[in-house]
DNA sequence: TGCAAGTAATGAACACTGTTCACTATATTT
DNA sequence: AAATATAGTGAACAGTGTTCATTACTTGCA
């Protein structure tokens, strides 16, 4: 049936334009002024018509960062054509921090907030952090393989280097970085608190890490 | 006057019972769900008067971070008396760690809400943050005079350091971990997603940044 | 002592939040 | 054409942070 399909379209092009909405308010407003009224205004439905596309809040939000995750992905996708495996996680590591940067509300739905995660059936089964991970660890095996990161095993290393670039976003997004800069340090690398100081922190760590005098 | 002194008393003692009883309803029923109507009841006293002794629940939550830094920091003191200076740094990481997955409310409310740090008059003035990081910062600079950490300087490697543990720490607290453990996962070492876990890869982290076969 | 001034505490009221559900309007099927 | 699904609505409910007119009590002074 055309007309079934035609339905089936509508319902799903309404489910899009939600989320849009949604995202677009983050950007416009902040994550935490958000509401389900404002979404709704924006898409120009009632209030009760979002709760016929999803259950509640959190489910529209785990939606969101669903779409936030693939945004980040192929944001990241080119550090996977390197050549050298190790250039392969220091790319990745380097654009996963410049997406979260850019992105601060949608980087806060997709590793920091609790919220939109209660609203998984299994919080075991959490897709993009699960296929986010496995890309991490395929490539830090791949080093291991070329000798690099000598005594650990792949799993421990990814969730190490996952956890360095996390804590130097999520510091930055949720605004505990301002002590860098204060007159109570003179000069230093991070005195402005930028991406391109993070960046710099992250690859004199990156050097530490794998011994290489790049 | 000796009355103006016992109403001063009285004052700061209401101001304390107030954020003890934040601290408690934290632990008992979790960050989110704690309004300014439930901490009012539990120190049987009207909502407004919160309103008397704190400007806003911002300024009030600051208090209770404040309260939280402190008990952080008399947790992670014994590590500050390791005569290595490189034992102090792998210490202090590892009590940062443990006390942040014991009190994953008062972790939250320390680096990872941004709600209280909206009350500061100004953000680069976070007093518990900078004698945070001017802590580490001095060990890491002991570190370097002992040679270690080669070719950079002590403001970006204790950012790298801090960013490392909170990374740890604050995606556990965030339930980002649980991807560990699944079915997809044969056997590695960070399964369970305990706290020794996460202790064991810090150890292998530090190995690996430190150059140390220990 | 009696009265005024000042302080401390109250809780109803306001504007907001997520969520529900009786109701209407439209579309499809019989 | 009538009966039946389906889609959309928005007032209502219980909760939130915050304010402020009103009360209760304490202090200082005549």
């Amino acid at each position: 049936m055309g007309i079934q399909d035609r339905k089936q379209r509508d319902r799903e092009a309404l489910r899009r334009k939600i989320i849009e909405a949604a995202v677009q308010l983050f950007r416009e407003q902040g994550y935490a002024s958000v509401s389900m009224r404002k979404i709704a205004q924006r898409v120009e439905y009632s209030v009760g018509t979002l709760y016929l596309y999803y259950k509640d809040k959190d489910e529209l939000f785990l939606a969101v960062q669903s779409f936030a995750f693939d945004q980040a992905f192929s944001y990241m996708r080119p550090a996977l054509e390197q050549e050298d495996p190790l250039d392969r996680v220091h790319q990745l590591g380097e654009r996963y921090i410049r997406f979260g940067l850019q992105h601060p509300d949608l980087y806060q739905l997709m590793f920091m907030m609790e919220n939109p995660m209660d609203a998984l059936e299994d919080e075991a089964n959490w897709k993009p952090g699960i296929r986010l991970h496995e890309l991490l660890m395929n490539i830090v095996n791949d080093c291991i393989q070329d000798g690099h990161f000598p005594g650990t095993d792949p799993e421990t290393t990814s969730f190490t280097l996952w956890s360095m670039v996390h804590g130097m976003v999520s510091l930055q997004v949720s605004q505990r970085l301002h002590i860098y800069g204060g007159d109570h340090l003179e000069d230093c690398a991070l005195s402005t608190g930028s991406e391109e100081m993070i960046i710099h922190a992250y690859r004199h760590a990156m050097q530490l890490i794998t011994h290489r005098n790049a």
